[in-house]
RNA sequence: UGGGCUAUCGCCAAGCGGUAAGGCACAGGGUUUUGAUCCCUGCAUUCGUUGGUUCGAAUCCAACUAGCCCAGCCA
């Protein structure tokens, strides 16, 4: 029997839950609402999962809008990426993709209730002049001279900005509120400003464009969104979005609730920042593994689930904090846990020799592919006389607690038998060439009823393994120095972010990998075929994350 | 002597006047054909501080302190 518990519910939730009981609207819609001038990373998959959660935990509905305002700073090239993440991600919007284009003409009939009313006029001061007027965080501003226009006055001057009379920036239109209001978003603030320039969807039918706070409601409110969830800089801002949805009389006027960010720590996310690390070479890309953009966690082999898990551990609340790392390899880990089919991939491969065994056979071993889901059936391996192991597993003179592969001592190669390691062969510079060890027939599929050993440790046949690219990852900031560098800003690079290994040695059924299949490597981690490098035959494989570990080998 | 917001374990976070959930991380032990997983155990006499109200306060009140956000014709 179980008791189901009630899940807490966020203050979100609880708003909604009290606007639902006391009728505040017919359905809950909520929205993601970008603006396309950049890819999208972790800190945009929590409002993302935030609000397609609300929408589907109340039988609402979500939309995807792109808030494109601004046409000097936006390109179709990022929309194409925000739709393709936020469909990875799972977040299914309703109906077609919104954009805040799609309502310039209702945006437009806005400022012109607004004049009417007297609560808009237009401003011909300049962007000094009207920066200087504004007042301090303490001091109030001044009025505008302009401010007291006749509404017929205040038409027609609009009406010629938007005809194109005007040069970007020679006029204004500011709504009417309060230049003493303790909250500098309520000084006049500036609705519509002039831009010649064409808009990526409306091309010059425009050469005025509403700013945000004044389109960000109305955009809201046509769309009939009940909820309207923002992160906590905008705050100060809601005063204002109240006003315009009052101001225009809408119906149902939307709610805006603020949220605070997502922020992980030793994370690069500032555009600039990446901007750098691909101009310098240093990453391939916004997609590069390394880092936390959405298309960077999907190389790296992060699962929508591993996200989505990770953005409910962490939870909805006003207080700012940034989250461990760590906590988001927990994620991954568990998610692929029982989904990753297991295999045997040796990185740093070193010949072992199993001198009692015949040359020239090769046994087909039956291996399960992950011990604790049977579902994922099982697969055959090739077991020879030379194989390849770990050069990690080898120690000539082990230290103390090892035991792994050390003169005089068993170790089971996993699935296959028990060996006895009887010495090794070097090199000129003493490094280990070949490891010699014998086998126990008896011990087929690594069973044993009479004795235990120790160490059990993973191979592949030197006569079967295939070589491939495989490649490690530490973070790409240095922890040690803190994200970003103060004086030149840019980002503190650890220089080992990225480990490539061009001739692993990996058991022949891995060849078949399609791109973003995961896998476990047996004791080295996650994998998954990456994305872009990987061709038909020829996989390449990013570690998505290491296992977790309580021996560490001491370092030479 | 501008306004807004936040403050509970190293990190995230429940808690909504009845005597501090949980997860991550960490530490110890058991199981184990991955030194993984799994399973135990430990990890805030205390909730930013100081006062007050109350039989009883993390929860209510007051004052203080600290951190974050705001003076784009950006979003």
């Amino acid at each position: 029997m179980e008791t189901e518990k009630k899940e807490a519910r966020n203050f979100i939730e609880q708003f909604i839950d009290e606007d639902i009981r006391e009728g505040h609207m017919k359905t809950v819609r909520t929205r993601f609402p970008p603006e396309p001038n950049g890819y999208l990373h972790i800190g945009h998959a929590k409002s993302i999962l935030l609000n397609y959660g609300i929408a589907q935990e109340y039988h609402g509905g979500f939309n995807l809008r792109f808030d494109d305002t601004n046409p000097t700073k936006e390109k179709w090239e990022f929309v194409e990426s925000i739709e393709r993440d936020v469909a990875w991600l799972g977040a299914k919007w309703d109906g077609d993709v919104k954009f805040a284009s799609d309502y310039f003409q209702q945006m437009y009939e806005g400022a012109l209730k607004l004049i009417k009313k007297g609560k808009a006029f237009v401003d011909d001061q300049s962007a000094e002049e009207i920066r200087s007027t504004r007042g301090t965080l303490k001091e109030p501003g001044v009025n505008s001279p302009w401010r007291d226009r006749s509404v017929e006055e205040n038409l027609r001057l609009f009406e010629e900005m938007k005809a194109g009379k005007y040069a970007d920036g020679e006029k204004v239109l500011r709504a009417k509120i309060d230049m003493a209001s303790p909250n500098i978003n309520m000084r006049d603030p500036v609705i519509y400003r002039i831009a010649h320039i064409p808009h990526q969807r409306t091309g010059d039918t425009w050469c005025i464009y509403p700013m945000y706070d004044f389109a960000h409601p109305i955009e809201d409110a046509v769309e009939g969104v009940s909820h309207s969830l923002c992160t906590l800089e905008f705050e100060d801002h809601r005063p204002l979005y109240n006003w315009v949805v009052r101001e225009l009389e809408y119906e149902n006027p939307p709610r805006q609730i603020e949220f605070s960010k997502l922020y992980l720590e030793n994370v690069v996310t500032g555009k600039r920042y990446i901007k750098k690390l691909v101009e310098n070479g240093i990453v391939d890309g916004w997609d590069d593994p390394r880092l936390v953009s959405i298309a960077g966690l999907r190389r790296r082999g992060y699962t929508p689930d591993a996200i989505r898990m990770f953005i409910d551990l962490v939870g909805i609340t006003k207080s700012q904090g940034a989250v461990e790392y760590p906590q988001l390899e927990y994620c991954i880990r568990e998610d692929l846990k029982p989904k990753a089919p297991r295999a045997m991939a040796v990185l740093h491969p070193v010949k072992l020799v199993i001198d009692n065994y015949p040359e020239g056979q090769t046994e087909w071993l039956e291996v399960a592919n992950n011990q604790e889901n049977p579902a994922l059936g099982s697969r055959k391996v090739p077991f020879t006389r030379e194989l390849y192991v770990e050069a990690e597993d080898f120690m000539e003179e082990p230290v103390k607690k090892y035991f792994r592969l050390f003169p005089g001592n068993e170790v089971r190669l996993m699935n296959a038998y028990f060996v006895k390691c009887t010495g090794c062969e070097k090199d000129a510079d003493g490094n280990v060439t070949i490891i010699h060890a014998t086998y126990d027939p008896e011990t087929r599929g690594g069973e044993c009823a009479t004795r235990k050993v120790k160490g059990t440790i993973h191979w592949v046949s030197a006569e079967h393994g295939q070589r491939a690219t495989v490649r490690l990852y530490e973070n790409i900031v240095d922890e040690s120095k803190g994200v970003y560098n103060e004086e030149t800003g840019e980002v503190n690079v650890n220089p080992h972010s990225l480990t490539v290994i061009p001739d692993a040695v990996l058991e022949p059924s891995l060849m078949e990998a399609k791109p973003e299949d995961h896998f476990q490597f047996v004791r080295n981690g996650y994998f998954v075929a990456d994305l872009k490098d990987s061709r038909p035959g020829a996989p390449v494989f990013n570690q998505t994350v290491g296992l977790k570990s309580s021996f560490k080998l001491p370092k030479k």
